[in-house]
DNA sequence: CTGAAAGCGCTTACAG
DNA sequence: CTGAAAGCGCTTACAG
């Protein structure tokens, strides 16, 4: 535990300078024309004292503290706390580590945490935000930190994304649907100007449009889970030609679910189900339902891919080009939409 | 964003010397006897240029960086992102960070993350390990870390721990069983020394011996889910008097319900059945099931209070007592234990 | 009541 | 090929 120990003993300790064990140590020994030997040495004490910088030190110096900031809803969301986890161990094998807040959508805690942020002095930032918080993180992208947002995609940012193709995974899911023998496809989503909710509702459309069928929108001015409940009732009550429903966000899904509590389970099991994304639930009921799964390991790698990049572009003042990457969706087949083939 | 901004430029502004600066933003203004228009005008230009002293100095001076380290196995299951939400929320109204790695239980991962933690210098440790890493952990304690243990107790090291209670939480369970009329209550749990299961055990079996009724209890070798779900099954054919049940762990719960897959779903439709552990599912299927719910806030917030504590008694070399903090969880009544009395 | 100066442990221009 | 020294932005013993 001799926890003191710092460079200078180590320069002691071979009988050099810190300079030069300094530059060993960060690999500039070739570009400082040390001699082999000098190098050969210093490498062998560092490894018998097991000498690790400190880093604290050094980020003081260099301003850059292999730290990357978090931000999102809440934490606990399984597909943020997916996320998480799967970047930590990207992040972590490239020696930076996430520190991370939710910001409940609350404006106000959104400014405080990007203040936490900035005093922590992060070297970049990963963030989820929902629409309606543009301006507080407007500043950041302004103010030149390194940026990449997931999740959602904000048109008023001009920034990095890295999203799932909605697009796509509803269009292979319509598809699945057609292939598998459904007709008359109904598609539930919410009232809005989420553009991910728009993607969807566009892959869908497109797909059964192509197939000659005539898609048939549920658009659900969301208020609460109830209301929700009822609207999806009457959907399916004034539209009994429906074989197939797929829903277009997990929320949605749960409350369709939630038909079985008002006695009118016989709406929906008659259907082929399907889910924009995917949870433990979903496989367990019976039957059990056919969904999205966002990827999440593809979201993460790319995230931090991302991220990783222009940290290291950092030099260059220009920005570059945006990217806006669209990782495709899994399609996980179960036994609500085997029904009209198998 | 006039970045540079430093206690420099304070100390210019004011006309005064950066140690008088110090002084005042540290709060030691009294105590040092700064005169009262001193201290008014630094922490005027200070409010007006919205300065903040850069962490990493103060870091790099002081030792202390304010950061925890968040160890688990998987940040990504539901009752750790749980934790790690609240954790943070607490942590970061007392001027802390979380950094979070995920174990997957694997030792070598530990040993590396552990010394990434002590690299970056963290403040303090907050835990949660399964049984047979005690050692790797243990050089921690002995090096005299401010750590806190939370989730699982481990004998073996003499440490502080948050945990739920366990005992109580069955015991809870087990009698407002009985006071529903239930007579013949079921235990299934799975042969371990693991000190949490054994607390929960035995909580049930007090209980149950008190109301002058007789333990039945089915310790699983647990291999897999399929071969868990078979084990119950004849568990409950083997005892047709059985009118309750109680699973002792979520794992466990779901392996039960999975009966209702090979057809045998009548074994468990007409007793009272109850989890422990809470989750989405149990309050969605029909009927909802009772569960116990970990009292995840109060167990973050005492986390973050011993953890904390310790952090400030720093200078108390004697480490001062050891801590084990039971927290009460909750019993979410639901229609499945209702049975006999509603 | 206040300030000059050392030092935390690094990195890196500069000099030789 | 190598090293002395400045400096990153603080805190704090010490001196007055």
């Amino acid at each position: 535990m001799q926890e003191k120990l710092s460079i200078k003993h180590i320069a002691n300790l071979v009988g050099t300078s810190i300079t030069t064990v300094s530059f060993v140590l960060n690999g500039k020994a070739k570009e400082k024309h040390i001699s082999e030997k000098l190098t050969e040495k210093i490498l062998q004490v560092v490894a018998e004292l097991d000498y690790q910088p400190n880093s604290i030190a050094r980020s003081l110096r260099t301003g850059k503290t292999k730290i990357i900031g978090f931000l999102v809803d809440d934490i606990s969301k399984p597909f943020f706390s997916g996320i998480a986890r799967v970047i930590d161990q990207k992040a972590s094998a490239r020696g930076y580590k996430i520190i991370f807040s939710s910001t409940g959508n609350d404006k106000k805690r959104i400014s405080e945490i990007l203040n936490i942020f900035k005093d922590r002095h992060v070297d970049g930032y990963i963030v989820a935000i929902a629409e309606g918080l543009e301006e507080e993180i407007g500043k950041l992208i302004s103010g030149k930190a390194p940026v990449v947002f997931f999740d959602r995609y904000l048109p008023e940012l001009d920034a990095d994304y890295v999203l799932t193709d909605n697009f796509q995974s509803t269009a292979t899911a319509s598809q699945h649907l057609l292939d598998n023998g459904f007709k008359n496809i109904g598609f539930v989503t919410i009232d809005t100007e989420q553009q991910q909710m728009l993607d969807r509702l566009q892959g869908y459309t497109d797909t059964v449009k192509r197939a000659k069928a005539k898609p048939q929108v549920l658009k659900i001015k969301y208020t609460n889970s109830e209301d929700s409940t009822e609207k999806i009732k009457s959907f399916l009550q004034d539209n009994p030609e429906l074989d197939a429903v797929i829903f277009a966000a997990n929320y949605l899904t749960m409350d369709g679910l939630r038909l079985s509590r008002i006695g009118e389970e016989q709406l929906l099991s008659s259907k082929a189900i399907l889910s924009f994304d995917d949870f433990e639930l979903l496989e367990f009921i019976s039957p059990s339902i056919t969904a999205i799964e966002q990827p999440i390991e593809e979201l993460a790698e790319n995230i931090v891919q991302l991220l990783l990049k222009k940290l290291n572009a950092g030099d260059v003042k220009n920005g570059g080009e945006r990217s806006v990457l669209k990782i495709n969706a899994k399609l996980n087949v179960r036994q609500s939409t085997k029904g009209l083939v198998n």
